[in-house]
DNA sequence: ATAAAAAACGCAACCAAGTTGCATTTATTT
DNA sequence: AAATAAATGCAACTTGGTTGCGTTTTTTAT
């Protein structure tokens, strides 16, 4: 078991370091989000879950988990909202630092984080002053691209 | 009277040549694009036109203007659909050519396409096959950021 | 210029994503 | 265990956008 994966016990911990209620609900729903690893919409979830949980409560989970800095918010190229797994370097309970764009495969639903590009810099260097931008790819990841 | 501006007989040709029928609502949408040099959101359309027009035509006039190689969706960070006039050298009635990003300033609410990096590039070299990306940014144009 | 065909328009109804208020249940603090 | 705080469910609502269909306007063919 390597550093990044946790049991059980570590993901009911993880909510209540970063100051999350310990609910039922929760501890699920953070599970999943380790156990998937792609990104997740509220669709993604409610389906999961058999429609089990109210969307209201998903909604508000999911705030709740990014305003503590567990997830971060990942938009797709059709305006719908995706929910990912913020890294421990990057985020905290106090705040994001996303300033990469995603990217998200069709097939497999994986995201991943285009870290290799700083943005913000890019564009505040033509001279515009940059409050927030956001960068969406979609497409095929290399291991869904072959088959 | 410059190449880039045009009066009414040559925006009423516009829409012929690129196969738009010309009615009476449309001409004046085209005027209006041509003359607020601002991407527009359909909320900006009825509030010019003081809801004396059916948001249904709004949306309708919208796709067939798309397609037609006038205008390009230009989505804003908040989910919300915006529209800017295409530039020749990169569109047609065939194929939309936008491989780049948009700025919109907050408060004036131009739109400047940020033509400098072709993103689809930076990230294929990664080792993903892209079939969409999009790239916003948000903030205050220099005019602005003065005042 | 006129008639036929095609496209645009308005209306009403609908949909999907997301939000809000409030009463009840569950978790946390003491 | 009691008091307090937070999470949940329900119903109702909002916003951005879509669909079907009958009527009007524009385009095309004669
Ligand atoms: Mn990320
Ligand atoms: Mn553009
Ligand atoms: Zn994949
Ligand atoms: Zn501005």
């Amino acid at each position: 078991m390597n550093s990044k994966t946790h049991n059980h016990l570590d993901i009911g911990s993880i909510l209540s370091e970063k100051g999350i209620s310990r609910t039922n609900f929760r501890t699920k729903l953070v599970n999943y989000f380790y156990s998937s690893n792609k990104s997740l919409s509220v669709d993604d979830i409610l389906k999961y879950f058999n429609n089990s949980i109210n969307k209201v409560t998903v909604y508000r989970s999911l705030v709740s988990f990014e305003n503590n800095g567990l997830i971060h918010k990942v938009p797709d190229t059709n305006n719908l909202m995706r929910y990912s797994l913020c890294r421990k370097e990057e985020c905290s309970p106090i705040s994001h630092n996303h300033n990469h764009g995603h990217f998200i495969c069709y097939s497999c639903n994986q995201t991943f984080c285009l870290e290799g590009v700083k943005y913000p810099e890019i564009i505040s260097m033509k001279g515009f002053y940059v409050k927030e931008f956001k960068l969406t790819a979609e497409g095929y990841c290399k291991e869904c691209y072959k088959n």
